[in-house]
DNA sequence: CATGCACCTTCCCATCATGTCAAGGTCAAG
DNA sequence: CTTGACCTTGACATGATGGGAAGGTGCATG
């Protein structure tokens, strides 16, 4: 099987084959007399371990360590739920973030006409880092 | 003002403002007579808008359109509206990935028991792509 | 004045995961 | 033998940011 099967097959894109050879996530496939690279059924199982890992948000780094774990048959299943809890960890973090961001930006859109008209809380925020936020807390002062 | 103070007021690097000059996002600074890089209380404000707007999330290309329409006095807010909308959309739909990624590792991780055990769901669903058995039938089907 | 330290300048390289493009070799079919 | 699809390596780009080297500048203090 060459590489472009091996990528249909797995989902993982010859180029990414390629990288992740280089970067020794795995190991040097074998090779034909005229240098295509061969893969076989176990290859193909790794490859598709490391697309459902990227889909799941791992990194790299993190799927090096799961790859270790999968092929290490004394592993500890405790090692592999801690990498998973602190992946969920920085997920969620994103996740806030980002909530925040759509939280504020949904609160200013609220607030701006949305017409010809030049004048544009959003626009005031970035500007002056405040917009006409006494608007809906407190006492008004119109701006 | 010299850069170092004009990103210490402004909140944006060093680095990154004689970036942003480079790409063109902002108008090349003044200079004194040695080379050095000045900058006025406009120049803060725009480093401003641009910090504030990285915070928001806006990518280089949305900042390079809400500084034109910023800076340009007959816009119609309903641009800006419509900028802000699409991000909000970008960053909604990061969050439902990110939404989707964190139930299933949850899911995943709350059936590994987490001990000296090797016996791992986690590593099932990444090699096979399906976690060993149908043990709940949730709102959460295979994804 | 001289020395030193903090700051400035430009330029190059690294990240992270992925894509694109180019130049050339290989294979199978017509 | 030609054609076209595939493979090889290698270089470069993305987006936003950081790090560092090598060398010039500004200011304060001895």
């Amino acid at each position: 099987m060459n590489i472009g099967e091996a990528a249909t097959a797995s989902g993982v894109t010859a180029k990414m084959i390629r990288h992740y050879e280089a970067i020794g996530l795995i190991p040097e496939a074998g090779r034909t007399g005229s240098g295509y690279r061969t893969y076989g059924p176990k290859d193909l199982a790794t490859l598709a371990f490391i697309r459902r890992s990227r889909d799941l948000g791992f990194s790299i780094a993190q799927i090096r360590d799961l790859l270790a774990l999968w092929q290490d048959r004394s592993r500890a299943s405790a090692d592999v739920k801690r990498i998973a809890g602190e992946h969920i960890e920085e997920l969620s973090a994103k996740m806030r973030q980002l909530q925040e961001m759509v939280m504020t930006l949904q609160h200013l859109s609220s607030h701006c006409h949305g017409d010809d008209r030049p004048d544009c809380p959003i626009l005031e925020r970035l500007a002056t880092g405040a917009s006409e936020e006494d608007c809906c807390d407190g006492p008004h002062a119109s701006a």
